[in-house]
Order: C-alpha cells, then structure tokens, then sequence
DNA sequence: TTTGGATTTAGACCAGGTCTAAAACATACC
DNA sequence: GGTATGTTTTAGACCTGGTCTAAATCCAAA
C-alpha cells in the first residue's frame, strides 16, 4: 500500500485549500459537492450526490453537480466506476488503485485494498503496451443470506 | 483454461439448435440475432448489432434486438460488460472468463486470456462471500502510436 | 465602479433503453 | 381445414440519466 491508500478523507475545513491546490477555484457551489463527496469513503451517483447536495434547501443547479464531478475526475479526487452489468456511473471518493466488490443481492459495493496493477502483471499484453489503469471487481453472493 | 475457453463460435447453421438447448425458441428474429451475435468473437453495443441487424433490410425491431440479448444473457450465450469511464454497455459473444484490455486511445476492446478467478484469490474478501463473477479490464496507452 | 472572464443556472435537449397495446405467429385440439 | 390459446414481435410512446445552451451571476482587478 502506497501513501495515497492510507491518506485520510479532508474535513469540511480542509476543503477549499484542497480544490485549490488542484488548480480548480473553491466557488460556493463547489465546495458544497466536495464536502458531500470527499470527506468520507462512498461510492454514489451523480444523482444521489445531487440529492444529497440539495437535501435541505435548493443549493446546486443539476448541470454544475455533474460538471463538477468531472472536473473533480480530471483533477484526480475521485474516480469513476461503473457496475459489469448494468452500466450505472458510480463516483469513488478513494482515488488509490484499489479493487472492488459488489454483492449481486445486495447491491452494495465496497473497497478492497490490492495491488491492482500487479495483478495486472500476470495477464498478457501487448509489448507496446504501457498500462494506465486497472478494474477490478469481484461479484459475489453471500453463503449464509440473513 | 477450461474447455469452454477453447470452445469455437457456432456456425449459421448451429444457431437453432443452440438456442433451443438453451431453451430458447428459435424464432425468425431471435436466429438472425443470434447468427450477428454469437458466430465470431466480438464486443458489440446493441444498438451495433440492431443495426447489423438490419442492414440490409428491415428484418427485425429495436425491442426485439434488446430483449433477445437480455434473453441471450440469462441463458449463457453473452456476457456483459461496461466502460469503466464512459458507461457504455457492450456484449460480448466470448462467455469464458477472460479478462479485457481497454485501449484508451482507440477505444478498442479486446480478449485476454487470464484465469481471472484466480487473481481473485489474492483480493482479501469477507469468509461468506462465493465468489460469482470476476471482471479485470486493464486500460493501456500504446507507447508506438501508429 | 466598471469591466471581462469564469461560473452557475434553468430548462431544453439528446441518446440509450424500456414499456405497452395491438398485430402476427405457432401449436394443439376439434 | 378451422378455431382457440399462449407466445412473440412490432412501432412508437415513454422514461431516465446526462449534456448543452444562452442568459444571469459572480468575482477579481483596475
């Protein structure tokens, strides 16, 4: 595990400095969805984050929850990921190479720690090949349904 | 690699008989999706292959093509699988389990043949989870672009 | 204070994909 | 054959997640 795998979530305080030094300018707007999608581990959808923004009084228009989620993407503060089967976008508040699994009963999905990009090393690529990412997700069911 | 890795794509010819072993009936319609799908390796969106479809001449409906392939799905005969980034669904005519390679630049999907149910091992998952799938697309950059 | 670039906004729009009710088809039985 | 029954297909309306746009707002610097 590198650094980045153990870096703890930013408190709401911490926030603007955060965007800031990843070059995108702390609006109002924009600290609001990076509070609600930074500062602890999750796994939602640009909708739900929507939502959540908006839970008590109208804060964030739809267009800005969405194109700040991408910039957040490009900048490296999240990561994308989206479910094998049925293609739903779900943003990753951890960034480290990390695996995932998803209970096929459930839903519910969760991190693992592994070193995804060693794994990668025992499949056969190209020669001209230089790897830039690796998904992993492991579906399971579990034995003993409660 | 197990048999069904090395199993060959069915011919035209095949096709019913394929289907109904798979208790499918094989109508006018669900035989010709399954002669565009299922007869050489490819990964395909549906609207791909509702076009492919119809090339020619209006042979079959938007609705059908897209309910044949969710039929195709639960029986077996496809799998699915989805852009890490983008979302976009395709369907793939390999059933084994292999892993993908992503080309970042091009887009293009192709096979890998891994025991992806091996590399699972190594993830640390909960003592009740049964493992029911696993999906590995490693993304790349080709460092000699053409 | 004014100005100009960046940001946000509401709502129109778009693309995949699903649903529905009617038509077409297959099978079985008379 | 004819007719009844269940299954499949069809066109097109619809839905949903997401993007685009043009106008309004914000903000920093002069």
């Amino acid at each position: 595990m590198n650094d980045e795998a153990t870096k703890k979530f930013p408190t709401n305080k911490e926030i603007p400095s955060l965007l800031r030094s990843r070059g995108i300018f702390p609006t109002r707007q924009r600290i609001r969805v990076a509070q609600e999608m930074l500062c602890q581990p999750q796994h939602v959808t640009a909708d739900q984050l929507f939502m959540a923004v908006n839970a008590k009084h109208p804060a964030v228009a739809r267009a800005t929850v969405y194109n700040t989620l991408s910039a957040f993407v490009d900048a490296g503060l999240v990561s994308v990921l989206t479910m094998p089967d049925g293609g739903t976008v779900y943003y990753d508040s951890s960034v480290h190479h990390h695996a995932h699994i998803f209970d096929e009963e459930s839903g519910e999905l969760t991190d693992v720690d592994a070193d995804v990009f060693g794994l990668a090393q025992h499949v056969a690529l190209p020669e001209d090949a230089e790897v830039t990412g690796v998904d992993l997700v492991v579906r399971v069911r579990r034995k003993t349904t409660v």
